[in-house]
DNA sequence: CGTTAGCTTGACAGAAGTCAATTACGGTGG
DNA sequence: CCACCGTAATTGACTTCTGTCAAGCTAACG
């Protein structure tokens, strides 16, 4: 199953190692552009991948965060349709497409696992539309907030936030200023706490999952809801 | 490629006809549920589909909207992560999921016929992330009919709108009455006209274009856009 | 002809965007 | 080591948009 490739970086074992080499990217370095051909996706060896596309009126938004072990550039297609870009230094494996399609023609099994790898992800971008759609402010930067936590740090209470407050913006369809004054509410409340401004910890996670689900009062729009 | 697979329905070759049975699906009646065994996909071969999910707190989101000759349920997991529902009456071929296997197994060409297909599906759902997170009510509501008219009646200028205002609320993470004040809106500033409250005639396409990708003035809102 | 469900409209309140000013922070150079 | 600068983050005042509640309208159907 590819859900566990996206857990256990260790199994791309269809792909021979030394066909996939390791290649360093620096921080707000690309690795790929929108529109580009898509000669290759690549796996997290280290660091945090940020995937945006930019509107025609230069309107940009973050599709998803990428951590260790996740994987970038899956679809399949002539061109990318999104930017990936570095948030911080980065390792990446570059698995070439000519090899992924190779793959493909061998085994049924590389296909499957792309497949699922497809799925996961669409399953992520659909999570994404409920948040954006229904949430309200304070709403998303607390699923953000437990997001980033399970993602990048397996759950532990405090970590660091790698992306700043604009791009969290453009990840929650917000603007800096209310990403900001959700966060200052949610460290007023208690429910989380701000050691640097790069970092968070969570003090009241009940509260953090009730305001990111919408159990508790108004982290909703009322839109949606029976 | 499975691009032209959701434009000509005839082209689903890899299955053959006898294994794929028709049937008939009427109006407000599922196909499938969500958390349901992904038994098998479906082709819309005529009529409407709906393809949502539930929140916790029973927020529901329309996730997309599927029309003839395009495809539900390619994803490649155990159960249905969303519910498929009919919105008029419906014909679906059924593909069961033990044949597409099978052809997996047989050929690298259907594997990534899917491939493509959910790579397709991605980048559908990645619109709406942009329509939903970064436009006002008016720019989604233009957005939604430009991609009915196209995808109904290939880009007729009177079309019928197949889901309620009840439906569009949740396809576009509105409410219905602000729904029907941005349709109210593009009638009087005679860019739509309603012959019926479920038919729409585009009078600007231009504007209504202006709209939904905000080249022009209110239709996004601030934030995202440079 | 009345009933009902869906749609529209109005008045209001709350949420989020906008503009502007201030503060905190990190890096540079003296 | 410290002062200075520029960027990022926060905060405030205000406006606009959208949700909420409530009433009225329309149209289909019995």
């Amino acid at each position: 199953m590819i859900a566990s490739l996206s857990t256990h970086p260790a199994s791309h074992s269809a792909f021979s190692s030394h066909a996939t080499p390791l290649t360093r990217v620096g921080s707000h370095e690309h690795i790929f552009h929108e529109g580009a051909p898509a000669e290759a996706m690549f796996m997290i060896v280290n660091g945090v991948v940020v995937i945006y596309r930019t509107g025609i009126d230069g309107c940009r938004i973050i599709q998803d965060l990428r951590f260790k072990g996740e994987y970038v550039g899956v679809g399949y297609e002539e061109n990318y349709s999104f930017s990936a870009i570095a948030v911080r230094p980065t390792v990446v494996r570059r698995i070439a497409r000519a090899a992924v399609e190779r793959a493909i023609d061998e085994s049924p099994v590389t296909a499957r696992r792309l497949l699922e790898a497809l799925t996961l992800e669409q399953s992520r971008l659909s999570d994404r539309l409920m948040v954006i759609g229904s949430r309200t402010a304070i709403g998303r930067v607390a699923a953000c907030f437990l997001d980033i936590s399970s993602r990048s740090s397996g759950g532990a209470e405090t970590f660091m936030v790698p992306i700043s407050r604009s791009e969290m913006a453009d990840y929650l369809g917000l603007t800096i200023e209310t990403v900001s004054r959700a966060i200052t509410r949610l460290r007023t409340l208690g429910i989380i706490a701000l050691p640097r401004s790069d970092t968070v910890t969570i003090r009241d996670r009940a509260a953090l999952q009730a305001l990111a689900q919408d159990d508790g009062d108004g982290a909703a729009r009322g839109r949606f809801c029976a």
